[in-house]
DNA sequence: TTGTATGCGTTATCAA
DNA sequence: TTGATAACGCATACAA
């Protein structure tokens, strides 16, 4: 089954020998080859160069050969092998997605919506789960090897090295919703300090006395700006002793961590927070749970909950759940998009692009 | 900036005067020109075959080589192009995973877990998001285009023409939790027959008398399996008139759709299902909330619920869902072993293989 | 144990 | 508008 394929120049003289391979057009002739360019650009009478340019749509090829080299391609069964086609540009079309797990269910949905993006934008996203932090330089680096187009990072913090690395490569990266300040790249969040604020302005405004702000020990950079943002618009009133602050801390940032605090902190009536800021929904919803179920609370008369997201969980039916808007959707366009653009050669400075957020108000507070 | 480095062999005589290129092995020598294997190979003084066989980890090479050419290769940054390895083994270490957006809870804990496995051995997930089945055949040809080692697909069906394309290119497929039967690709399936059965068991032995089967319209194949199991173990006291089956129609599979479910079919107490069998959980917890907080329902006294895959939420505080669990860690640990030893060139026959599943008694049921 | 030579399938450059 | 040719970076058969 040797060399079915003329390489055209290096030997055109030999062409003959191979031309009665090209005449099996029936498509699937039982081979087992992989048909290539060459198959096609023998079966179309044409070169290899002009096949490549058919296949990509280049504008100086004649209607007339783009028509019978694709429908000959078709009829072959030919798809462009991209893998080479990456090879010679020294770029491929996949688009690192660094994540660190699929547990946090507004990353999920942020996930989804820039998957979608990705696709769209005619890439392909090659997932990389970094659950060790310390795998973050490696795992990178690794992402480098396959020529990926560009990176997000949704989940830890590359170092100024790693940074210098995709510099040098000319790989875009983008950061969401992290802490990074990366050399050439940019970093997205949402408005966490608006939505700090939001939170004391409602909460201050519904007559509140006791208020808290729950996250999870150790905190995350988007919950501990939440957090302060939060305290900052409280402080005026707590100099005048009108009204008293705590933090709480729970000890896994997901729904179990809030139920657990919400035992425990919620328990003694009398100096229980009246209001509680939770640096996630998810944990809000846990606290809810907690509260209403287990303590027999009355929301939000006796406890009034604010999260941070919206995720889907919060719109349903048992929580109702107020909370703090990003939305994922602008989040992954704008993501896409800066990717999209420094691919396109465009020399966009290091920005920290930051993304509205709005208070919905349901029932928890 | 030109051609630094020397194609060993083809113009050995030219080494020379490249040679001095070579000595500038304090790595990140400002060059934006990406270290190849070449560069490492005049680097260390031997040829690029060493190289790749010394960060193959190629055996037969000595203890020394080794260890200087793989120090030197760190030394200068240099890292394997796995494009160009690609390319020339003709195979990535790339998995296509074909899914269908990130909305479905089960899906998203599998997929959690498989991206997992499939990073520890040593392949990186490429997701392909089929929203429109009609796309799967493209989708699944285009993932061809990268020269995937294999295919997951956890939504959709693909044809029996995709089926060969992948045959021919030796290439194994996986589908998960999906009717179809892929010559040459392995089916794996949770029990959705023992699910069904156990559900009708427990409310059998519960002296539920209202039985009822809920399903997104329409169907999907796992959720009518479990729903036919489920009738026909009901069948003997069906016949005996002890007691009543009808089928429930949600109009969307999620959580949603069970909660509007609840509300159309529970409100009638005297006609009502008092116990009803949804066929995936996040749709039970619909419902339950909906008996529950919209109708002031008794669960399970007024009426019972179980649902399928015992989803994380199901566990939660409000929830304590009563449901037939399947493992996500055992699913992906089966895809990955299947597609892992077809790679390897173990030739399995097709097969259909069903993971086991068991009822959770929580409070619902 | 290592080196030499070649090819993988594509695209970009240059020439026609 | 099209064709010939030379990379792209690596891995492998073959030679030594």
């Amino acid at each position: 089954m040797g060399d079915q394929r003329a390489k055209d120049g290096k030997n055109t003289a030999s062409d003959a020998r191979t031309k009665p391979d090209a005449t099996m057009s029936g498509a699937d002739a039982m081979s087992s080859h992989v048909v290539t360019s060459a198959d096609v650009a023998h079966a179309a009478g044409v070169s290899r160069s002009t096949v490549s340019r058919c296949m990509a749509g280049d504008p100086r090829i004649s209607e007339a050969t783009r028509e019978r080299v694709q429908s000959i391609a078709a009829e072959l069964g030919y798809h462009v092998n991209k893998i080479a086609s990456s090879m010679n540009r020294r770029k491929s079309d996949l688009i690192g997605l660094v994540t660190s797990g699929l547990s946090d269910p507004f990353r999920i949905e942020f996930l989804d919506c820039l998957i979608g993006e990705i696709q769209q934008s005619g890439y392909r996203p090659l997932v990389i789960d970094v659950s060790d932090p310390a795998q973050m330089g490696r795992s990178m680096l690794n992402l480098l090897q396959y020529q990926v187009a560009g990176v997000v990072v949704t989940s830890g913090s590359p170092s100024p090295e790693i940074g210098t690395h995709y510099l040098r490569r000319n790989v875009p990266v983008v950061l969401v919703n992290r802490a990074g300040r990366l050399e050439g790249a940019d970093v997205i969040n949402c408005d966490n300090v608006l939505g700090g604020q939001l939170a004391a302005d409602y909460f201050l405004a519904a007559g509140k006395k006791r208020l808290a702000f729950l996250n999870v020990r150790g905190g995350t950079y988007s919950g501990n700006v939440r957090g302060e943002s939060f305290v900052s618009r409280l402080a005026p009133h707590l100099a005048s002793g009108q009204i008293s602050f705590r933090t709480l801390v729970c000890d896994s940032a997901d729904y179990d961590g809030g139920f657990a605090a919400g035992l425990k902190y919620l328990v003694e009536r009398e100096n229980a927070p009246d209001a509680v800021f939770c640096a996630k929904d998810h944990i809000a919803l846990g606290l809810l749970d907690a509260a209403r179920f287990e303590l027999g609370l009355k929301v939000p008369d006796d406890v009034s909950v604010i999260g941070f997201d919206d995720i889907v969980a919060a719109r349903q039916g048992a929580y109702q759940l107020t909370t703090v808007r990003q939305s994922p959707q602008s989040l992954a366009r704008m993501t896409v998009d800066r990717l999209h653009r420094r691919i396109g050669g465009e020399s966009l400075g290091d920005e920290r692009l930051i993304l509205p957020v709005d208070l919905v108000v349901r029932k928890t507070a």
